[in-house]
DNA sequence: GAGCCGTGGGAGATCGATCTCCCACACTGT
DNA sequence: ACAGTGTGGGAGATCGATCTCCCACGGCTC
């Protein structure tokens, strides 16, 4: 009733434990064809499955990849990891996705849990880009470490990430091109750098004067908040970029209870394109990240050589979707 | 450069490998506690990890749950595996979340993947009744499996799930309460368990001849296509009842894009009272699993022994939760 | 026909932590 | 003083797959 054995597997064909693994792992050794097909007819007809905590103690690799991310409250990090494991999978690995709660202290434990031999690289979505440092720095030095979507201080290695910068003035274009001009910016989590280079940048084209409301945290809750305090100014704004689209959602559902006409008086975008976002009424205009693109960058630096991984931001190029949120005919 | 071992620290502290283990580990053995603490010094000093893999090789036990859900872009699913990933992190676990790409070819795949030792014991939320029963029978033979959320013929093991035709009695009460008596279903994915049983219960309830939408799957676009139908025959239906939250999305978008008032003319219900639900408008009224207690009776049928995992549903009792979509003055 | 070489296959070591003995030593009671 | 008892600690075996040798054998050259 235990399991087989590769062992078994060998003595069912007949032949060492030595031939039956260079069959079955597929070890660059030339087999006879005939051993070879007797082995995997008694692999299968045993039911042989290869056990995993042996096979990675001997070689010392898992063919495993972690990645950390911040929330998978958060819908974006869902499609995010799902990005990430279509990759992964398509070059034969595996995926692990752990959640740190927004903590980063749960994001430290639970790369340590992942460090202790059960992956062989890890791609972390930093919770903080100053606290979140000094953990990726500990993890780098054990294991390759990429860091995804957003940097840390002090990471000691390389981060792939959007560039958030040209992602905003895509959004001011957009709406200054169709005519509107009091932009407010609802920006959340500035302790993160997603957050914060958004909100720099937006800073750095309309000045330190323009209208913003800053949020704790990336949620729908704290966009319910933004959307209570924008409906108080609205003679102010004509318009309202969101640092995530869960703000987004938030913010407008609650304009449209306070009976402010969205896009018809103030025009709302959002920023990372999940897809609930076409569902809504009005859907909603946000900035669409290149993820299989940047997956593929990342684990190509994940199993690539350390000298790649020293400490520096690699940027994406994003994609400005528009829809109906930023409807050119709404403004009045 | 290379990661300390065990001996590396049993040699630091001046103790065997025994003893330097007996200390990490816990086991239960008294050691003298002036050397358990010479131990914890040395292993904090070298910066020593267990190796997951050699225990787990020697103890033949990972720590390690796993859980298959059909897919993560539903995100109900998504808050299933968070409140499994909460009990499981309680009991000093980790849990490892797989995704079936609702396709019961890639959940045989991912069973297949999960049980190669990598995995103590495995949940599953089945993608098909009928296509799903096989795999997990195999399974079962090998590892503790328990189904979750949805059961599958032939699989061989217990189910914990909803009493669906319970949520479907409070669902349809309450909206005769309200004076909705034209009642339509709109039903997903009749090859898993629960949207089965939805239908059935709506059936048994209302007659075969009620008004009845079936598609192929839970998802918003689906929602979106009965949303027009439903428009169509808006004459014949004051109410809908749908078999999942993210079909109840796309429904009320369509239909609001149709001016169609919600709840004004026609009442919506959603199914698995996703987070989401609250920020729509209206929010949508649902059926609350108490995932919580399911996720605890899960893992202790998991943990438990093999007897108590004979191929029956357990059936926990669901929760109605009103919001606006079915207000009761909304009525015409 | 003797020595070489290339090729396929097997015996045994190995990865690192844990578990099973068994031993040494101190302490007790008679 | 000695047998009995209990307690802490160590040597070595073990988990299962892979890797490193090394051997056997058939074909080759000269």
């Amino acid at each position: 009733m235990t399991a087989p054995r590769l062992l078994d597997v060998a003595a069912a064909a007949g032949v060492s434990r030595a031939t039956a693994s260079r069959v079955l792992a597929g070890t660059p050794r030339n087999v006879d064809p005939d051993l070879a097909r007797r082995v995997e007819e008694a692999a299968r007809r045993l039911g042989y499955r290869t056990n995993h905590s042996a096979r990675a103690l001997r070689t010392g690799t898992t063919g495993t990849v972690g990645v950390v991310v911040p929330s998978l409250a958060n819908p974006y990090f869902v499609q995010l990891a799902d990005a990430i494991a279509q990759q992964v999978r398509a070059a034969g690995g595996q995926l692990v996705v752990s959640d740190a709660a927004n903590s980063p202290t749960i994001e430290a434990e639970q790369i340590e849990t992942l460090l202790g031999g059960r992956v062989d690289g890890l791609l972390v979505v930093p919770v903080s880009a100053a606290a979140s440092g000094a953990a990726v720095r500990a993890a780098a030095k054990r294991a390759p470490v990429v860091l995804f979507d957003r940097w840390a201080r002090g990471s000691g290695t390389v981060a792939v990430t959007l560039d958030n910068a040209a992602a905003m003035r895509l959004l001011l274009d957009h709406l200054d091109a169709l005519g509107r001009h009091r932009i407010a910016l609802v920006a959340a989590d500035q302790a993160s750098s997603s957050g914060a280079e958004r909100l720099a940048a937006f800073t750095a084209a309309r000045g330190a004067d323009a209208t913003t409301v800053l949020l704790p945290s990336f949620t729908t809750d704290a966009g319910r908040t933004a959307g209570r305090r924008i409906a108080e100014r609205r003679a102010e704004v004509d318009a309202v970029v969101c640092g995530a689209d869960v703000l987004a959602v938030g913010l407008v559902s609650t304009l449209q209870r306070s009976a402010v006409p969205v896009p018809g008086e103030i025009a709302v975008t959002g920023f990372d394109d999940t897809e609930m976002l076409e569902l809504l009424d009005p859907p909603i205009t946000s900035i669409r990240h290149p993820l299989a693109d940047m997956a593929e960058r990342a684990l190509a630096l994940l199993q690539g050589p350390a000298a790649d991984r020293t400490e520096q931001v690699e940027r994406f190029a994003p994609q400005l979707v528009v829809r109906a949120s930023t409807d050119a005919d709404a403004h009045a």
